[in-house]
DNA sequence: CGGTCCATTGAGCTTAGTCAAAGAGCGTGG
DNA sequence: CCACGCTCTTTGACTAAGCTCAATGGACCG
């Protein structure tokens, strides 16, 4: 089940964690899943810490290998808020809608690759009756993508720091999940404390402190950069937290087989 | 300049906003405009405080014509957080994916009238020429949205109660100018305090302060439901805000004139 | 005139931030 | 193998932004 993608830009595995996220949007055809095999000769390798996308002028869209990344806006005075993370198998910039200028710019977090992902565009607007899976899966990507910012929103504007920083383990866990790259209880957690503060609106001192807390308390557990859910029903009833409703569509599917658990 | 239309969900006169507000992502053709206001047809009335849509079970989406609406979401306790606002012209659901769940929903804060998109939607998916620019408006429609809710993200996350405030009102200040309701430093705000705080993550006592000390400094004035900003630069430079990106877009047009400004 | 909804004020408290310093872990070069 | 430097985590002491509770005031409406 786990899988050491997220470790590093591993050059000849894990396309599996990129198709088992997007066929949890539903069905891909055998087309769709060559095509997306086909990408890997646009790989792009990351160093943590670098800028792999920016949206001032715009840019191909990629889709992210491995590794781990985010998109964040820097206020003038330096402060900086993740807007959001991006794990194997979500976009990097917008595949709907290339080319279009964006405020906010997108960074890896650990060593990572991505693929240049016009391609997958160029079949979405083509309409062809192949690629219908994956023009759905683009689709609801981009919807998945807005529903986890909502979640943010709410995390953010009315929950205290112990509650979001649950919300966001639960998240990470979810996420991790379906692309296949997390066990029942834990997953693979590579961000330092700063980034973590960046993302719940916190300052590091106080991430430091929650988290402790919540380990005190029995919810998890951090060794190593795994992290361990110990009780799952009780961090759901703390952070108020329901899974993103499924997108598994009903257009294109009656089976609707959530892809790897 | 100025309009009545938010005022009360007024029956003949205001498909204008919602026009202008769709026109400024691209020309709409003549085929485009006719589909709009054909829309009227299948307008509905939503009082003040009431549910005008739920996500729950997928509902035909909606375009706002007139009033102020919000899609939000309440935790277990009561604490409730507003995603974001919805002003004539805005969609209400998503227009490109109907009838797939979603946790949060929607609701007039003020009197409303609003119409059924279904149309829109089957316009933008036929594919069809004349319909061209409706469907690019749609499209960049849903990632506007998407724009402000990393903007609401940042404020939740980085900002002071103090920037927070003058940021929402700056956002406002420029959607209504873009829908046409709004004068270059004026426009129309019938927000309740207790929902201002629901979204900017504050309680009501500390946005009725705050909006005091803003006054005090001069930087804007609020007289019967009206916000007239006295600093335009000033308030920008204080609260960090940058317009969102201009949407009007490169595929279909070559000259970009926004429409209302 | 009383009721309702909203804005405003004051007092005291709590969550989270700031500043500063001290560990811990890890890779590098001597 | 050890020492150094770098990055990240942890701790303590203090501050401050924003919250809660409770009461008052204002406007509007039947």
């Amino acid at each position: 089940m786990i899988d050491a993608s997220t470790r590093i830009g591993t050059k000849p595995a894990p396309f599996n964690a990129l198709i088992s996220r997007l066929s949890a949007f539903g069905r891909l055809s055998e087309e769709d899943v060559r095509l997306l095999q086909s990408l890997a000769r646009f790989t792009r390798q990351h160093p943590g810490r670098t800028e792999i996308w920016t949206g001032v002028k715009p840019t191909a869209p990629r889709l992210l290998v491995s590794g781990w990344a985010c998109r964040h806006r820097l206020l003038g005075d330096g402060r900086r808020q993740i807007i959001n993370f991006i794990l194997p198998g979500d976009a990097i910039g917008n595949l709907e809608e290339p080319s279009l200028p964006t405020d906010s710019s997108s960074s890896a977090l650990t060593n990572a690759s991505s693929v240049d992902a016009t391609a997958l565009t160029t079949a979405a607007a083509s309409g062809q009756a192949a690629h219908r899976g994956l023009t759905r899966a683009v689709r609801l990507l981009a919807l998945h993508e807005s529903a986890l910012m909502s979640d943010h929103i709410v995390r953010l504007g009315r929950q205290t720091a112990y509650e979001r920083m649950v919300h966001l383990m639960l998240e990470f866990h979810h996420r991790l999940q379906v692309a296949g790259l997390a066990t029942n209880d834990s997953f693979p957690m590579p961000l330092t404390q700063e980034v973590m503060a960046d993302s719940l609106g916190l300052s590091v001192v106080h991430v430091n402190r929650t988290l402790q807390q919540v380990r005190r308390d029995g919810l998890l557990e951090i060794r190593s950069g795994q992290v361990k859910l110990l009780d799952l029903k009780l961090m759901q009833a703390v952070a108020d937290w329901v899974p993103v409703p499924p997108l598994t569509g009903s257009d294109t599917l009656r089976t609707a087989r959530p892809a790897s658990w």
